[in-house]
DNA sequence: GGTGTTAGTCAGGTATCTTTACTATATGCA
DNA sequence: TGCATATAGTAAAGATACCTGACTAACACC
């Protein structure tokens, strides 16, 4: 394979991505959760185990605070998520998984185990392996979340 | 690293490709490519050096013909694309990238190239080498589109 | 020639997103 | 302690991105 037929790797990166978010998806309205949006689903799934700020998720989506805001309204109508007093900080709330929410995670979770499996079985656990670590490593300069990241490198 | 602390694997390929796209996106605008929105420039990635029709963007993207269509149209009084005859269908049209499209295409492509050495400096050759391996083997089983995919696994 | 399929446009509409402005709360510093 | 600045998140108003259903001309196949 020549250079000139690869796909580039930004490319690369997005096709497996976008796999497992349209089987997740597609998993989670067979299971029954099937009242929502792909864009609700990409909000909650930010939403981290013991809670978060709207101006977190609406940070990681990329999106204004109203937008994520509302996408919060919305989710929380439909009985994934709640929003609790955050005792850190009077003017915030958290917005927590619950009721269906956490349903819906159990689902996710099995299926992202099944197709991680399948991609196991499908490139041998040593590739499998590797890829987690080069991804985790990649993050380290990529992910703007990082718990610590080195400073990004400047563009030329 | 335990497992708890992971992040899942759909994210781990989410964010490198991410900071991709907002890099490039940020390049071409400071090079003066300021006058489109994200979304036109998504569809306008996945115009082939060849030429694409109408119905292969709206697909790859995943959105309807006549969203895609709209992009098109937007891309085309933007002077980045051109609608010409499909010699092989007299319905079809093909999008060609031209004029202030060609040079945006030099510029992703630079940026890329930057980003691409950055990440190899820091992976080092062989992760890096590695990866695009990797992620080219995944393809086969993630990519609709691939040149010819084995049969994807069905869902459990 | 007849039938079923497809490319891409139209009509009508919804979903998702934005910026600006605002108030209550928090933070930092003299 | 008091004041200036920053922040969380909601409201208002609006733009952009996207959808489904319908349609006609062209295509593919028998």
């Amino acid at each position: 394979m020549d250079d000139e037929q690869r796909v580039n790797l930004g490319v690369s990166l997005f096709i497996p991505y976008r796999y497992t978010e349209d089987r997740m998806f597609r998993a989670l309205q067979d299971a029954g959760f099937d009242d929502w949006t792909l864009a609700q689903c990409r909000v909650f799934q930010r939403v981290a185990p013991d809670g978060s700020r709207l101006t977190d998720l609406a940070d990681q989506a990329q999106m204004s605070k109203q937008s994520a805001g509302g996408m919060v309204d919305q989710l929380e109508s439909l009985g994934y998520v709640r929003r609790v007093p955050d005792p850190t900080d009077g003017r915030a709330r958290l917005i927590v998984i619950e009721g269906r929410g956490l349903q819906a995670v159990e689902v996710a979770r099995a299926t992202l185990d099944d197709i991680l499996s399948e991609w196991k079985a499908y490139l041998g656990t040593r590739n499998f392996t590797l890829l987690q670590q080069i991804l985790d490593q990649l993050a380290e300069i990529t992910d703007p979340y990082a718990r610590s990241a080195p400073q990004a490198p400047t563009s030329s």
